[in-house]
DNA sequence: TATTGTTATACTCTATAACTATA
DNA sequence: TATAGTTATAGAGTATAACAATA
């Protein structure tokens, strides 16, 4: 609905992914599976669980994110010590490595995306994001 | 990528989503159908192919969008007239009167997913969204 | 009993490619 | 030739339900 809050943040998000597939080329990494790698990065020896409950999807839909970063080499499941029912997620050296790299091209990408804004309403526009994205109460 | 404005973005934009359907009911008709109703609202006699350039969707997606809608009794498809091979849209009396119901419903939706923001907040906030929203040059 | 990871299956939304009818 | 709408098909990303192994 054209004039809604709601359609502004879809439209914003939309060109957001836009910028993002033309900047890091068709055969990146998605932004879902990058957010899960830095994830994992910040949190290593993270369970499946653990990452699901972080991403706010499903176990099953966790599963194959996770078999996807792990064929492309970058994490690794390690038996988690003192429950064999778990995987120990954890990046491999090549996943730091990528991890570094893609850290580069998206600080360019980002730059790109708030060209037309100054840095202080960049800040600002997280800010009120924020405050969008947090549930009631 | 946590700390980034694309995800920000992105958090928004899925927490928008949730308070979508969990205050429109889960067999709500959905925010891109929303947005074509209210395209052929504004824009009686359009064709698909306009449609689908306003979305920015394929014409073949579109074609989905409209049977979709038709089939719930809210647009038409009649003969362009000057040519066969297009149609012209327009909302039915039922469309225009399920429209008129969904604009109440969108706008206590509205309220709730700003409802941390003020008024010039809120509007700060979509006119921020709007310099993101536009592709460069 | 409850939890972890897994598989099978399905749904939504989008796309591309090939078709038809008209222009 | 080019355009409007359609169909068939596929891919990404999600979900639910049922299951084996383990707690």
């Amino acid at each position: 609905m054209a004039g809604t809050l709601g359609y502004a943040l879809k439209r914003a998000q939309v060109r957001s992914y836009e910028l993002f597939f033309t900047m890091m080329g068709p055969d990146t990494i998605s932004p879902a599976r990058m957010t899960a790698l830095s994830m994992v990065a910040a949190q290593p020896g993270i369970s499946q669980s653990g990452l699901a409950e972080r991403l706010a999807i499903t176990r099953a839909s966790v599963v194959k994110v996770v078999d996807n970063l792990e064929l492309l080499g970058l994490i690794e499941r390690a038996p988690m010590q003192g429950d064999r029912r778990s995987y120990a997620l954890a990046l491999t050296d090549e996943g730091y490595k990528e991890l570094a790299r893609l850290h580069g091209e998206i600080r360019c990408y980002e730059e790109k995306l708030a060209s037309r804004l100054t840095t202080s309403e960049r800040d600002l526009l997280m800010a009120l994001l924020e405050l969008v994205a947090q549930p009631e109460d």
